[in-house]
DNA sequence: TTTATTTGTAACTAAACTTGTTACAGTTAT
DNA sequence: ATAACTGTAACAAGTTTAGTTACAAATAAA
């Protein structure tokens, strides 16, 4: 284990919730087909849930809806939710500052870093869910 | 810790071999700049060795220098010779594949990846090593 | 009002990965 | 011959991840 695929997740519990788009989804249900655990996937559903991505709600017949419809949520959104954007991490211990390069290299990549998330984020924009339902029933074919 | 610092660290070391080219530079100068052990540094340069990006000499008086000149170095070279670009992973078990999201989410998901991974790359290639120099020095001021 | 169902969440485990460290074999200049 | 290096194996300690059990709280339905 020890690598992240909750945004692989995320994307395939949003599509299970917008082919169920009529009533409310159950974890156990969206557990089912991404071949989990209920938990592993009511986690990721309070992550979307406070990107405002999903609505749950709790109780006997209780379960999760899109917040809003799947053209309107677009992946930048939901790789936001689930993950923090880090392409390589920055050194572990502070380098040697009395080394001109050790004392500004920290900065330089930081700018890096910055600037590649957002490079993956627009290239994220570009899609929707939306775009992914309609992959899955292309694939399907 | 985990989490892959090796692309920081290794733009920091290949900046040190940069900024003294004239001769063979030891791990363990290197490794007091980056702050860490000298093996940490030896394991990262067998990695950019293989890329061919710096070359070694064993031996007393051994030590390490680029392999080429640093404007024919580019951060994307130095990414995918330390790290295996993978912005998120893909479901850690195989999905249901009785259900139509299931069976197709995965094939999806792998041809984002690899479209971001080309992104990422992108970006990347658009600095060379002699930029990086060049932000050092410039941040010095 | 009682019961069954469902989310939310805490606590723990096992596996994977990362860096740091020691140790040492092999190579090479002096 | 000796000292100074790299290359590499082996292991420890810390972090993260997904999976699991357990249960409190909320809610619909009987």
């Amino acid at each position: 284990m020890a690598a992240n695929s909750r945004f692989s997740i995320a994307v395939h519990v949003l599509t299970m919730l917008a082919k169920n788009c009529d009533g409310r989804v159950k974890s156990d249900f969206i557990a089912e087909s991404v071949n989990t655990n209920p938990v592993v996937i009511r986690r990721l559903l309070c992550s979307l849930q406070e990107a405002n991505l999903v609505v749950s709600q709790v109780g006997a017949s209780g379960g999760t809806c899109l917040a809003r419809q799947p053209k309107k949520i677009t992946l930048s959104e939901i790789y936001n939710a689930v993950s923090h954007g880090e392409i390589f991490s920055p050194h572990p211990k502070t380098p040697n500052q009395d080394c001109p390069v050790g004392k500004n290299i920290e900065a330089i990549l930081c700018r890096l870093q910055k600037e590649i998330d957002k490079t993956v984020e627009q290239k994220l924009a570009q899609y929707t869910l939306q775009n992914v339902i309609e992959m899955v029933e292309r694939e399907k074919v």
